[in-house]
DNA sequence: TTGTAGGCGTTATCAG
DNA sequence: CTGATAACGCCTACAA
């Protein structure tokens, strides 16, 4: 057998170069168990000569594994690509994959898509297991990733809630510390601008501030639904002010729209926080930037992905997935807006 | 050769559903040419019943195609994570990937690994090529990348400029325009915040600060290093400012930096634009929230990046790479600071 | 410690 | 149009 020049370099060629037989070649190249030095030296030699390099695929049909693992944000929507939030997932699976050598796969959902597509990307066997981000109600990922045994840790609670392992910031409580620092603050008139009510998430933040209102027994009427952008809070804002013109305070479900807000307020010439008080969701670098410093609740969002991603190591490596969800506690940061 | 029940579905237990051979099996699902329509539709239905999804290492271990491709961000350090450029990079290649079925694998450099993990990772066959962006002096990747045929496109200009195709925005004109505009102004004392000098983009974004300043004979001294951050642009301000008190107008290689800079003008009690005027770089979406309004520089990442892909794509079609390089243009965005 | 042999799931070739 | 059969490159008992 001769080495083809200009195709990669195989097994078979190192075997070859280092005078040894594939399977002692292999053994070298896989931790070198059972390989004497010569043999490892001359396979050594051999590999960094031909600048060998494993073919994954033909590894992987035997080994059954993939080093790699996915990250699945199945968000339709081109937005979150500008999203701060999409940055700190990447960092937390980035952080929680150092030391390790999976690669990772970035499943973005596209517009047009069918909506099977990412599942039975999943089942096909490219990855060894899979975070999920940004899940929607209606986006059907849950139900068949759990047709089948590939290992999955969602970030945020999933809607069905069924026994997919997931790792989640309590985002209720969340909600309801934006809402009772409005209140003690002394606002009374309070707003809410709201996630994208198929995510749980904005469900759960809503519910929060809801209970605070209704405990204290003031209206939890000022509501507008926003989609998580400035744009969308700007509108909400808008809306907010139109049927409810005297509110006092705002809880702004992300950051994000909370600065669509805080434009709003200014172009109607409210001042904040002293005519209105604003509160926002993430602390992912932009409140402490917004003008005036955005009152927000810290949303610990590269954790939460570390530790999503920490289970699944372990669920590859042989551990069972965790009885209960890891919820992590949301806590408030001061600024000049409320 | 019966079922078991638990493991993924292969190929032979569609073939046995549908009583059929393995070939036509294959066949139906590759496209189904030469197969009946009888054929045909069973193997369909065998494939919805079973849930059956081709193994990809199989697949992919005969065609000698993985149908996904490698976005390659050789920049270490985790603040990448959280600049809109990699946004626009996302955004650009999943755009230009809509309607291919390839997948994506994001390579992100990690902060402790040897420098030639990337190369070796894109060799071992795991993906059919490749785009690069952030590119920086010294990660190697070039010539590491220029030993084997694996199909690669540069965002941004590398730095050896050998034979590797790539897409750029012509950032020296950039750097013109930006300086033309102060000039233009008025502005007589000019000073830049660089991005780091072992990117090309900043290099050259600086080399047209300076043509211009030569042209009119201003002296180009005024000069400090920035890292594209926001707080690198607000360190590099501080020197500036102590360095040459005077100046009246300034150059930042991105709107981060920019940013950074405005905060330290207000702290210093400079009016902008009155005062000191201010031109920022990137156009990513910071520049029109900032107050006052960023006068900045477009930066068409988004474009350039599904320039790239799609020039990746070709390739992968058995088209030959550009002898040209793909030259956008920057222009000039209005703002309030300049 | 080493090598031989078999098989992972798929596609491609080539007779029927 | 169909179906044996031979790779693809690698790992891993098992036997030497």
């Amino acid at each position: 057998m001769t080495t083809v020049h200009g195709a990669a370099p195989t097994l078979d060629d190192v075997a070859e170069a280092a005078g040894v037989s594939r399977s002692t070649a292999s053994r070298a190249i896989n931790g070198g168990e059972r390989v004497s030095p010569e043999a490892q030296a001359a396979v050594d030699d051999a590999v960094a000569r031909l600048g060998y390099a494993p073919n994954r695929a033909a590894r992987s049909l035997v080994t059954r594994r993939t080093d790699s693992i996915a990250l699945v944000v199945p968000e339709p929507d081109a937005k979150i690509l500008t999203d701060p939030f999409l940055g700190g997932v990447l960092r937390g699976v980035s952080d929680a994959l150092a030391g390790t050598d999976l690669q990772l796969v970035l499943l973005l959902a596209r517009p047009g898509e069918q909506p099977g597509h990412l599942a039975r990307y999943l089942r096909s066997g490219h990855v060894d297991g899979a975070i999920v981000a940004s899940h929607h109600r209606g986006d059907q990922l849950e139900p068949q990733l759990a047709r089948d045994p590939l290992p999955v840790v969602f970030v945020g609670r999933p809607f069905e809630g069924g026994s997919v392992p997931y790792v989640d910031v309590d985002n209720t409580a969340g909600g309801r510390a934006a809402a009772r620092r409005l209140v003690e603050r002394g606002c009374r008139r309070l707003a809410t601008i709201t996630g994208p009510l198929d995510m749980p998430a904005a469900l759960d933040r809503f519910a929060g501030w809801r209970q605070v209102l209704d405990e204290h027994g003031l209206p939890a009427e000022a509501v507008a639904n926003g989609d998580f952008t400035i744009d969308g809070g700007a509108a909400a804002m808008r809306q907010v002010l139109t049927e409810h013109p005297d509110i006092d305070g705002v809880f702004a479900a992300s950051d994000l729209m909370a600065a669509g807000a805080l434009d709003v307020l200014r172009e109607h010439g409210r001042r904040v926080p002293q005519d209105v008080a604003v509160i926002g969701f993430d602390d992912l670098g932009m409140a402490e930037r917004m003008s005036p410093r955005l009152t927000t609740v810290h949303n610990p969002v590269v954790q939460m992905v570390s530790a999503a991603t920490g289970t699944l190591l372990d669920m590859l490596g042989g551990g069972r997935p965790p009885l209960k969800p890891q919820v992590l506690e949301p806590y408030l940061v001061e600024g000049d807006s409320a």
